[in-house]
DNA sequence: TATGAATGAGCTTTCATTCAT
DNA sequence: AATGAATGAAAGCTCATTCAT
């Protein structure tokens, strides 16, 4: 079936210039400012067509967010797999962090929408709650490990590793809420030394008292 | 003239007890999904009524948003006034912060929805931006004059006052964020201890080093 | 009862009050655009204060259009009494109409609208056209029987009364329509000699022909 | 493309079907007392399709009555084109004008309140001020051109043209509103024959003197 | 008698979704 | 498969009228 292997491409081509035509106008306009007539617009294509490729406007907000966030959370992964020493992940992590953050403007403010407000019906809130969230849970789930492991090998201090994961996303996150605030003129990425500095001198355990 | 006194009391009181049912409603299901006839039956007047205290959707809940946000930042703001020790004020901040977040739950997640994503109306949006931002602004650089007192005094290391402040503020949200998403099960301000720790070993000089 | 005499007369005058500055505001904004409190506010009374006098929008603004029209209807029926000859009567019918449309300008493009417009609810407008239309007929009439007399004196030309009735007043409300678009700039008694001109010349005997 | 043909015809077609069935509700009821559902009901579509081709009732509105009261003046100014005699012309102005009347009661009414009374929203109201006025007023200077050149050939005495054509078209609306307010009883172009005497007997110069 | 805060029916307008082509 | 005209439920807001003071 050659023809078969063309047209599937074609239809996976369209649904992602669908996906993209629409994160622009949501991250522009917001969920209900935003009409499926300019999504059909903006992707070049019928309005009906739309809806031959998602059910609703809801489901394309809601998969759109999903399968953003799911890439977002791959590439952090996978930068703290790069070093073994805790500690190395630790920075490897903060510092990707803010790279991705600083290429995905708009994206980030569409998902922290859905993390913090009541915006969306209901439904959409628990798919994306259960999607979204689990995602995030996962991520912090992670960081938690490094924690653990690094506690248990003598590099980071006894707090208890949740707490710790969740301190460190709210520092950056404050750091990120701060550069949208500023309407992303200064860099957001030249904060990462200070938020490795100041969180690291707290929790990890210095070298020399290490060794003893 | 006793009476006159009267009516502008009752006119005052109507206008908080529409204040009041339009934050539970607004926190339950969003601007958008907010109708006014749901904050009219919630506030058990008629539609008109509502309108004769506020001039449209719009206004009520930026309304609500910043006189909430106000009232929150002069509670702040006093608490820091308590103590003359920078230290002091910091912890008293932070404590006094997770108490008062801990009280206004639902509001809480209404302002976190503003600050990160564009939900709202346009123009709401912009005006909620410069009222809350104005407020949350001024609080963001009390915070930062502590750190700078503190610094002169030698009882915080020399770190850029703004970051610090910026940094602190993410811890806290952080928390605040956990405790939204666990649906407010465990205690917010059960954290406030880890928190004055865990930022405070980073930032504070030890009294000991302090002396020399 | 020396007393209710004078609460009778300051009924009467709060009346007159509230239906001049209905007029005002009417005249101004039309009727649709116009609301109660408007009224009451130009009237400098208590909007429950304007129920007691009229008993709804439309009945305070049927009157207000009966009232004036009747009056207005009054002295041009007197002015066609100051002389006995026919052609003197309809001259000085034109003439009293010119100043008197000059005088009240708001209120003409009021009537004028009742006249012509299908724009107030069903019931008001049955109620105005028996209203306005019967004082408008009486009126047509009236000059109907000036032609009629005229005809039998041998002054006026042996033309249907009615039909002279008729291009004569659409004469007439031609310049007033032309000064009403001019926005009132020129002079609308200064066409007084020309409207008799034209219309006595096709319509008056000539006096040598007369005599024969 | 012949498909592409059809489908603007019928977009063509819908546009003057709902124009038609505005116009015959905005005809018995006005239009503040008119609905848009009213509209789509009469028109046979849903309320949305009427929004698609009209972007408000205010436009709708302005477009009924611009479009026909352009049409109504293209008809009249071409009646005077068949004769090159000016008395003729306005001969044919008169007789074409009483007929195009008679054809099209209910939409005379809409625009006469339009011309006199202020009735629809201010900003309608100055649009259809400069269009319809800017219509008649083309019309009227097309009479005053014939009445000039009337008197230019020695055919028209020599008054005023503008002051003419403001009283023949008075005379001409004063029999209209006859008409209207009779209810459309009698006929109208009944009256054409007395127009036409009782205007040129005092406006044209007899055929005798013109000899001379 | 005078008041004006409270009312809610009813208006215009929007937009996600469908379906005949 | 792609289209976009048609739909109508539902929203925000107004204002004539009432009635407790």
């Amino acid at each position: 079936m050659p023809n078969s292997g063309r047209k599937e491409r074609e239809r996976t081509r369209h649904r992602q210039e669908i996906l993209a035509a629409a994160e622009n106008v949501f991250v522009r306009k917001g969920f209900f400012n935003t009409t499926m007539s300019e999504i059909a617009l903006a992707a070049e294509f019928g309005m009906g067509t739309i809806y031959q490729y998602f059910s609703s406007k809801e489901e394309l907000y809601t998969t759109l967010i999903l399968e953003k966030a799911e890439a977002i959370m791959d590439v952090l992964t996978l930068a703290t797999r790069k070093s073994s020493d805790p500690v190395d992940k630790i920075k490897d992590m903060i510092t990707e962090q803010m790279k991705i953050f600083e290429e995905s403007k708009g994206f980030i403010r569409l998902m922290a929408a859905e993390f913090d407000s009541p915006t969306s019906p209901e439904e959409t809130r628990s798919q994306l709650r259960s999607g979204v969230q689990s995602t995030y849970q996962r991520f912090l789930e992670a960081n938690e490990k490094i924690f653990l492991e690094g506690i248990r090998l003598g590099v980071f201090r006894n707090f208890p590793p949740r707490k710790m994961a969740v301190a460190l996303q709210g520092i950056i996150n404050g750091f990120v809420n701060e550069w949208v605030r500023s309407g992303f003129q200064e860099s957001l990425s030249g904060n990462t030394d200070f938020i490795i500095k100041i969180f690291l001198d707290s929790v990890e355990i210095p070298p020399d008292q290490k060794k003893k």
